[in-house]
DNA sequence: TCAACCAGTTTCGAAATGCAACCGGTTAAC
DNA sequence: GTTAACCGGTTGCATTTCGAAACTGGTTGA
């Protein structure tokens, strides 16, 4: 992946950082699906990502500043990726992008419904997400009292996939 | 560029479709430059797209229905490429990306200043240049007392590089 | 001890990218 | 009426990236 950059738009240099088949969708299953580890990546990938690609786009989303890595205490093999405040701040972008394939793109019922929550709980329920998301991956502090938008967003979720396995 | 779905999530699917490094960029071009021909496309392009790239993409984004080209009365070799409903939309997701780049890279004074307005003004703003380009591009009514968002950021961009080529 | 698991790497054919030269038709200036 | 500039692309070719599958060397738990 080419890293001359072509001109400084922002928009641009979004897209020469952001702008392919992948790595959002590893953002994605990091933040959404709370996956931390390499093999929970490449296993649960709802897409099937191969794992020379998955390898190279933690890559290069640890030196573009998006994801950091530690080892884990528990297993001297496992690394524990972690969302910064960079990636955090992409909330609102992956907000928009559902609601806008919500609107224009043959989504599948399951896996729509976090993308309409997201859209109509709007920016104070992101702004709650990303709290959230600088508690789990940041360690900042959890205050105590404010329900969870991730097991909200879940929760909704497994409700779906259980009422159409049902059906 | 492959076509096979490979999962319906919106996410995914947003992906598919303008996950690469030059569609978005073509369609901001004819949005946010009013650039409506192949040529204009082509040779004022900031980051220098090669032409049988904007070809590709003016056709992938054709079929896909993020444009429609008719042919232009004044001259016959010429095509007139517009935006439809499903581009237009697009605004929040241009309108977040810009924030983000803004944010957390290093972008340009002059081509950083739109997209500090648009984050500025909000959906607010968002929606009225929606309309507007809705009468661009889709020949809606035009609304004659609404000052346009359009030119507001044209002047913009123009003052910061006079500013600048006369510092 | 050994099978399952771990994070990746290697290999290789297929596809996409990027550059430059080129194409035949059209238009406007002389 | 000729001609040079312009029009929307296409073609050829070298380089890079993608994607599937097999593989590696090390770790862990039964």
């Amino acid at each position: 992946m080419e890293d001359r950059i072509r001109s400084g738009c922002p928009i641009n240099l979004t897209l020469e950082v952001l702008g392919d088949r992948w790595s959002l969708i590893v953002i994605r299953d990091i933040m959404f699906g709370n996956r931390r580890h390499f093999r929970e990546l490449l296993q649960n990938s709802e897409e099937g990502i191969a794992s020379n690609i998955l390898a190279s786009r933690l890559k290069r989303l640890l030196e573009h500043g998006l994801l950091t890595r530690v080892d884990d205490p528990s297993h001297k093999q496992k690394g524990i990726y972690s969302l910064t405040e960079m990636s955090i701040s992409l909330i609102p972008i992956f907000a928009e992008m559902g609601a806008w394939g919500n609107r224009f793109l043959p989504v599948s019922e399951e896996l729509s419904i976090r993308a309409q929550l997201l859209e109509e709980g709007g920016r104070p329920l992101w702004n709650d997400f990303m709290e959230e998301l600088r508690v789990l991956h940041l360690g900042a502090e959890r205050d105590p009292q404010k329900p969870s938008v991730f097991e909200r967003l879940q929760a909704a979720y497994q409700e779906v996939v259980a009422r159409r396995q049902s059906a």
